[in-house]
DNA sequence: CTGTTAGCGCCTTCAT
DNA sequence: ATGAAGGCGCTAACAG
């Protein structure tokens, strides 16, 4: 590769030049687009390569109004002032990365930002300008903000639960997956079932408290208009509500149905603390299946919820939008599935899977219904 | 906000236009900068607001120079087969965490791509057209591709150990912290100990087998020139590594020093079923100290890497060369800390922390040192 | 304080 | 099969 000292200012220009040619042979090339004979394009090939040719995608995203990159806005839940580092949401790692593969094998790159309430607008301005499609997970953006980017460019939402015109929706089976712990937690007898929610603000967090109040229902029980107690979604959160709730409390509840998993692998530790045993005095359930429920003692029974296939599917729906900016904003709702592992009081021998959900229940609004995928085994 | 069917093209002119001003004015604005009357200001703000104006984000780079995005490039390592999707790196999404925080702080996004294996230099060639400065990660480009990045926008390299002239480098003590764990090791008097390395190709796996050899010599212990057996730093491989290493001995080694923590579970969990007991039979360390090291059984000890204070660095020294084109590239290496908990052998209570190295080490190759960071605590 | 005017690097017709 | 030329939306001098 020749050395060029300037080490700057190397356009498609200096390429055509090099190769004797005019831009528009190059521009060709670059994109494979015919009607260049086969041995100027190895000229052309070859000059690229031996200048070492960066083509600048701002130039090309100005000029073809396609940036090739898809973006990604979700809540900086993370407590920054936690040294531990480790509290954070594996959730939006997770989905990130389906994002990315799905994105990737569109030969599209992933822009993310992460929103720490304040300036959480511009912010999100600030990366609608440089993306073709945009992804928004839930509490990242205020609601009307939405509206003004999803006016700009196309726009999914995930998770939330909120479904707003001419965006794509992206969620998961919250009610069904709640409903399916608390069940499987009455058929083990247990009556004197808590729950401990999640932040005030999601969404999510209400919809499992309204399945966890479906199953008591049918049940025949008696349930509470409100969770009994919050938490913030992490460890620390989830130990600190159970506290509040063995205080609130006369004795004990015989189980509890926790808002998701970290929570819930905190609110083992306290007990734990507490002299009282898991699943003996007090059975748990969490929900999100996180790396970590299989490993905490005892293993972590809870609701599976395919974090990664949210990111594919958000930018699927993307892409389609992308191809076709008619084509009729969906919603996607991906089921989830009961994994019954030993902290609700079952044996650990066989470690079994309960599918909720027997597919993807998709609704196209006003349109033909998606080809779902098949449901993960 | 007044409803615009046509939905497009909605640019700095029109809102120009809607201010009964020139564009310039309203470039201004959009960069805070003064030269604009109070009155005028107001007049462009609203008109921005009302209009639900985005800038172009393409057009301004073009324009500028300047993206205001900082790409990441990192090894897509995870087993595309792998239907659980939680044999995850967790390192890169820490290192992912770290260096967008450390973007946004500045008010830059990060733009990720992963690469697997076949098309990662045109993705990395993609990817380094639409940043300013790009950081990238070891295994993830071939050395003369990323010769050819560095050579167009700042870039630095994370980990493996390679540094290339012009480019800034900052990974962690490998070496050291290897040492330490093995000499904890020897201290608790086990003398056979064996090493499991990490993927051939991992030149962090390699440092990591440099310490326990120096840590073994240094102990008058005789050291194997290489790793008795190798894992890909999954849980998957770390299993099944240890079962290699079992079969390979006519009895199992007093104490394992394990690659990465990834591997040490599953190297435990293998042990576990084969009827062998951590540590009162195997005593076992890790590297990393992922979130999971603390909830396994027994609790994982390791060596502590700051993985996301390796994302922040690495986008601290871009900024930097981005702030001053004529900075020296720099060398940073973060410390590393030894977490003594249970695997080891030692006993449960005073989890005990042990501070590999007092600070970080930064070689600025011919420039003056740079203020090192406080280590974590 | 405000407006004019070149480009930035590339894509894309439209000619040749 | 190739080249010429006009933007894309914005920034950055340079004039007023």
């Amino acid at each position: 590769m020749r050395k060029r000292l300037p080490t700057q200012k190397l356009t498609i220009y200096e390429v055509a030049d090099e190769a004797g040619v005019s831009i528009a042979s190059v521009s060709r090339v670059l994109h494979g687009k015919d009607g260049v004979s086969d041995a100027t394009r190895e000229r052309i090939r070859g000059a690229m390569h031996e200048l070492g040719y960066v083509p600048s995608g701002a130039a090309r995203g100005l000029a073809s109004k396609r940036l090739g990159v898809i973006g990604l806005i979700f809540p900086d839940l993370d407590d920054p002032s936690a040294e531990s580092g480790h509290e954070t949401l594996l959730y939006s790692d997770e989905v990130i990365r389906g994002a990315e593969r799905a994105a990737r094998a569109q030969g599209r790159a992933i822009l993310i930002a992460a929103t720490h309430s304040t300036s959480a607008r511009e912010l999100a301005l600030s990366v609608a300008g440089r993306v073709d499609a945009l992804v928004v997970m839930a509490r990242s953006v205020r609601e009307a903000d939405v509206r003004m980017l999803a006016d700009r460019v196309p726009t999914v939402l995930l998770a939330g639960g909120r479904r707003l015109k001419g965006t794509d929706y992206v969620g998961v089976d919250n009610v069904g997956g709640a409903r399916a712990a608390t069940q499987h937690l009455l058929e083990h007898g247990f009556e004197d079932i808590a729950f401990m929610g999640g932040p005030a603000n999601s969404p999510d967090a209400r919809a499992r408290f309204a399945g966890f109040r479906e199953a008591l229902a049918a049940a025949g029980l008696e349930a509470p208009d409100r969770p009994e107690v919050h938490g913030n979604f992490t460890e620390r959160g989830g130990a600190a509500a159970m506290d509040e709730l063995l205080r609130l409390r006369p004795r004990p509840p015989r189980a509890v149905v926790v808002g998701n998993d970290q929570m819930a692998v905190g609110a083992g530790a306290f007990l734990a603390e507490t002299g009282l045993s898991v699943p003996e005095d007090v059975a748990l359930t969490g929900f999100d299946d996180i790396q970590l429920a299989r490993y905490v003692t005892p293993p972590l029974t809870t609701v599976r919820q395919p974090m990664r296939r949210l990111g594919e599917e958000c930018v699927r729906l993307l892409l389609r939008r992308l191809d076709d900016p008619e084509a009729v904003p969906q919603t996607v709702e991906l089921a989830t599935e009961l994994v019954v592992r030993q902290s609700c009081g079952c044996p650990a021998d066989g470690s079994e899977l309960v599918i909720d959900e027997p597919a993807i229940r998709s609704l196209a609004s006003g349109g033909p219904a998606v080809r779902p995928k098949a449901p993960v085994p």
